[in-house]
RNA sequence: GCUCGAGUGGUGGAAUUGGUAGACACGUUGGACUUAAAAUCCAAUGACCAUUGCGGUCGUGCGGGUUCAAGUCCCGCCUCGAGUACCA
């Protein structure tokens, strides 16, 4: 019988769905195991063969986790709000929903095709109500708390209150707002709502701020800065201003630490953890105050080398500073306000284009040093951002680089603090071996001890801190767009209020167009039913707000990472009304036990996805602080394109090898030629071009000449991002239609480590297909014949071998051990039923479709997925005889034979009585000789 | 610039973590079977030298080092890839 898998797999995908083979149980004996993947965003495109790597690694880890008796979790959904529908739905109409809808169908279908192991009864759309309702209570839930540092725990706001009107806010060490201002109790209770409602503001977790942003006129949208490239929208490249705007914002910062601490909790990929560490860039130092010379003014400035306090030579301010207009004396104003206009002209593309630049100005005025009392000079300068740190540097040419480029262009001086060190051409930055001179009572001390001296000096004499400072910023939520979740939240009296919770879902409203209003309102500025009756507890139409008991509702959306970062969680309990998940549900799921994806969300998804989850672990909603174990980055698949070479000016193409690529002044050197991308659809397993098929592709093809080479057209090949542009994308479905799923998993896991990028060549998949072909035919005469212990011994590998391999995710080495397993069985004529069976349970992670029909073809019934996982026994590999290899001095070498289990003496003896031995020594006694029991023999001489 | 990661045949990649480098696969060459092609099967395939013999030399980006033994460890370079962007 033939090996017919379109048939065999359309049997066994309809046998799976309809006996619900993969659905996991939410109670039960066995222990729990949960293998998650980034759910994908479903655009138009359909997926290309570089898409399920991630999800096919991943099932085969769920499958393997079954044979080893887990109740396992393997779900898949779709993070279906997003930019690409929504423009879509701006040029043609069609309402993202409908657009959502239609992609997804598409994608189950490819995912479907190639047969995973996923519980589709779990599958949910993060734009669904019933999903995004849950998106909403989680913001509401951060709207009622605040960060409590002494309990390091997020609580709820009515503790805040209460503790407010007790006595007042003295006493309460929460994360804040800078700005907080301290007051009594009386105080407190004297205040209108409106103004406790400001206060409140600045202790909770989400909250609407003045924040300056990057808008994009154009899009009449917000972009977050890596939507920025050069200067312009990543989208339709677009200028970008910085325009202050109220936006929501997530009080991220407060979790900085816990963040940071949480890494080193669960094991992630170390360039992941240390891009977050990066991102979040908590550095230690010192805050210090300098007193502006005649001025009440104190200008604060965060440092991490307080021990270099004695080399400030001057101070820069950045342009944005609230002192620079106060502190500037008459005779540099002008030049100052100049100054500060030219900066603010300058785009996000010039500041980046022209790093090195070097600019400033002095405001002529002057800060006292602490200690010395020296007089500094006060400057300006774009290099000092006011976002970070206190928007002001105390500036230490002799030990920073950017300090000392800015002195030396603008003449400042520059005094060394360091001990026999030259600062003649550059600064010295090196801490380790620092020692502190011409720094009063820091002198001879090193980088560590005059650190700690100068903050312990800093905070008993009142001129300072010791101060943590975060590269974090808190979140912008906000996003002007049309096709995301609509915020819980009505304003009264511009003072935002959430909606009750028994309202929720807020349901995305119809909109005429989505488009921003000629106002610049968002998108939901559109809708025509978007209003609040408080009384009623209903949406009701816009033209009814009062002010009184009707509301505006809030025009913004969330942005893409809501619904991403919770996802996790409702697969546990996907149906769940009332609540995200139920606790008895999540405190058995507990968190993802395998979470594989692209690394290009480490620093967005994965960072806001562990920060809500700490929050939600703080309100007791879930069971763990970090939600995912393990995480594994999968590698890309590149695509390989095909290149043809035409000679210029002309309709003639020369095969890749009549192509001179080095010496410019051959005929056919390759500047004499355009490289054009042709289908890889074209090109077979040689790099040989089909001719007939091209001219037939492109009509500038039809009448092209050819020159050959050997009568073959051989194209070049090139290793690009697969992308129709380039035409070498290849398309999953194609290639389960002529090779099988079976041979697409098997061949994507052979191409190469998981984590690593490689690129897709079809030509390779027919070496997986034979192998499957060959596995198939060893089943047809299947017998119950004791196996010889060559087979055993093959099997035994295999198993040891696959099992290593599934536990340590590398499984492109395990398709190569199949190989060998099936040549040597074939080999062997090998058909018994002891061999046969554990091999098809083997396999059936990776190819799970005939692993199933063979498991039958074996008089088995059908499931194969939930048989128990083959034991390996070391037994079966024990060897008789076996060749140890001699050398001398790890050069000369020669093999000698001896019974498997010799003894160290044993050998050495028969290596001594070799006759080459004798040769070579020639007599000489050999000064040692090495055993490396099984491996290697050395003799040194 | 800084932080990671990687350089192994014509190609994708193995190498039990210091122990016979190149497993497995693609491609190529030769052969078998076929009227022929496809499919299948067998053999060879790192380079160079020797080939009527079993052999020899060189080989894991480059230069040093440690070791009886280095793709693997240490020092210094070069190249490529990813992330990040003046973070005081």
């Amino acid at each position: 019988m033939n090996y017919n898998f379109n048939e065999i797999e359309a049997k066994w995908q309809r046998y799976w769905a309809e006996n619900e083979t993969f659905k996991a149980e939410d109670h039960s004996a066995k222990p729990k195991y949960y293998v998650l993947d980034m759910f994908p965003y479903p655009s138009g495109a359909g997926l290309h063969v570089g898409h399920p790597l991630g999800y096919i690694a991943s099932d085969i880890y769920a499958r393997f986790k079954r044979h080893q008796g887990y109740n396992v979790l393997h779900p898949m959904g779709y993070d279906s709000f997003g930019l690409p529908a929504e423009q879509y739905a701006i040029q043609t109409g069609q309402h993202p929903a409908k657009t959502t809808e239609v992609n997804t169908a598409r994608y189950r279908e490819q995912l479907d095709r190639i047969g995973f192991s996923f519980d589709w009864s779990r599958q949910f759309k993060t734009s669904e109500p019933s999903y995004y309702k849950h998106t909403q209570m989680i913001f509401i839930h951060l709207f009622n708390s605040w960060y409590d540092k002494d309990a390091d725990k997020a609580r709820s706001i009515t503790d805040l209150v209460a503790c407010f009107e007790k006595e007042g806010n003295g006493s309460v060490n929460a994360h804040s707002d800078e700005d907080t201002p301290i007051f009594t109790s009386e105080e407190w209770k004297e205040m209108s709502t409106e103004a406790q409602e400001d206060l409140l503001q600045k202790y909770r977790l989400t909250y609407l701020a003045d924040i300056e942003v990057n808008w994009c006129p154009e899009l009449g949208t917000v972009l977050a800065n890596d939507e920025i490239i050069n200067g312009v929208s990543e989208r339709g490249g677009h200028p970008v201003v910085r325009k202050k705007m109220k936006q929501w914002s997530m009080r991220i910062t407060a979790y900085a630490d816990r963040l940071l601490e949480g890494l080193s909790t669960i094991d992630w990929p170390q360039p992941l953890k240390d891009s977050q560490t990066n991102w979040i860039g908590r550095s230690e130092g010192a805050e210090v105050s300098f007193q502006v010379e005649g001025h009440q003014e104190l200008i604060k400035v965060f440092t991490t080398r307080p021990d270099t306090l004695f080399g400030v030579s001057f101070m820069t301010l950045a342009p944005e500073h609230d002192l620079v207009t106060k502190i500037t004396t008459d005779a540099q104003r002008a030049e100052v306000e100049a100054y500060i206009e030219e900066t603010a002209k300058r785009s996000e593309l010039d500041r980046m284009s022209d790093v090195k630049r070097i600019t400033g100005a002095f405001t002529g005025a002057y800060v006292l040093h602490p200690f010395s009392g020296d007089r500094i000079p006060v400057w300006i300068g774009d290099y000092v951002l006011a976002s970070y740190g206190t928007g002001a540097v105390m500036a230490v040419p002799c030990g920073d680089q950017r300090d000392y480029d800015f002195a030396k262009h603008f003449n400042l001086s520059i005094p060394n603090v360091f001990e026999g060190v030259s600062i003649e051409d550059e600064a010295f930055t090196d801490k380790g071996t620092t020692i502190i001179a011409n720094s009063d009572f820091l002198n001879g001390l090193d980088y560590a001890t005059a650190k700690r001296t100068m903050i312990d000096r800093l905070e008993a004499e009142g001129k300072g801190t010791g101060k943590v400072n975060y590269r974090l910023r808190d979140a912008v939520f906000s996003r002007q767009r049309y096709w995301g979740e609509p915020f819980p939240v009505y304003y009264v009296n511009g003072r935002p209020q959430m909606l009750p919770e028994s309202v929720l879902p807020l349901e995305l409203p119809e909109v005429t167009q989505y488009l921003p209003t000629e106002k610049g309102d968002p998108p939901l500025g559109n809708a025509k039913i978007w209003a609040w009756d408080a009384v009623n507890q209903k949406v009701v139409d816009v033209d009814l707000i009062d002010h009184q008991t009707i509301f505006p509702l809030e025009l913004n959306t969330m942005p893409g990472w809501a619904g991403s970062s919770q996802y996790f969680n409702r697969f546990m309990d996907p149906h769940n009304e009332t609540q995200l998940v139920d606790k008895e549900k999540v405190a058995y799921w507990k968190g993802v036990d395998l979470y594989i994806g692209g690394s290009e969300h480490a620093v967005t998804h994965l960072l806001y996805a562990r920060f809500w989850q700490h929050f939600m672990h703080d309100l007791g909603l879930v069971s763990q602080p970090e939600f995912a174990k393990k995480l594994i980055n999968q590698g890309m698949i590149t695509g390989l394109s095909a290149i043809v070479y035409r000679k210029s000016k002309t309709n003639t193409y020369y095969s890749h090898g009549l192509i001179d690529f080095k010496d410019s002044s051959a005929e056919n050197y390759i500047d004499h030629f355009e490289k054009l991308r042709v289908d890889v659809g074209l090109i077979n397993s040689s790099d040989e071009l089909d001719i007939e098929g091209l001219k037939n592709w492109q009509p500038q093809y039809a009448d092209a000449s050819f020159v050959l080479e050997k009568d073959r057209y051989i194209v070049g090949r090139e290793v690009e991002k697969m992308s129709k542009r380039w035409y070498n994308v290849v398309n999953p479905d194609q290639i389960c239609e002529e090779y099988g799923a079976d041979a697409l998993r098997l061949y994507e896991m052979f191409l190469g480590p998981l984590e690593q990028s490689k690129p897709w060549n079809t030509a390779g998949i027919t070496g997986v297909s034979g192998f499957l072909k060959k596995l198939w035919k060893l089943y047809d005469s299947v017998n119950d014949e004791n196996p010889s212990a060559e087979s055993f011994k093959v099997l035994h590998k295999t198993i040891k071998k696959v099992q290593d391999d599934l536990e340590s995710f590398s499984f492109n080495t395990s398709v190569s051990s199949f190989m060998i397993c099936v040549n040597t069985l074939t080999s062997e004529k090998c058909f018994s039923r002891q061999i046969l069976e554990p091999l098809a349970i083997l396999v059936s992670p990776y190819a799970p479709h005939i692993a199933e029909e063979l498991w039958v073809k074996l008089g088995n019934s059908p499931s194969i997925a939930h048989q128990p996982f083959p034991v390996f026994d070391a037994s079966y590999l024990v060897e008789s005889e076996k060749e140890y290899p001699v050398s001398f001095n790890g050069k000369m070498r020669f093999k000698i034979t001896l019974s498997a289990d010799a003894s160290k003496d044993e050998i050495e003896k028969a290596v001594m009585a070799h006759e080459k031995t004798a040769e070579q020594l020639k007599g000489a006694a050999p000064k040692k000789v090495i055993v490396v029991p099984g491996k290697i023999v050395n003799i040194v001489v």
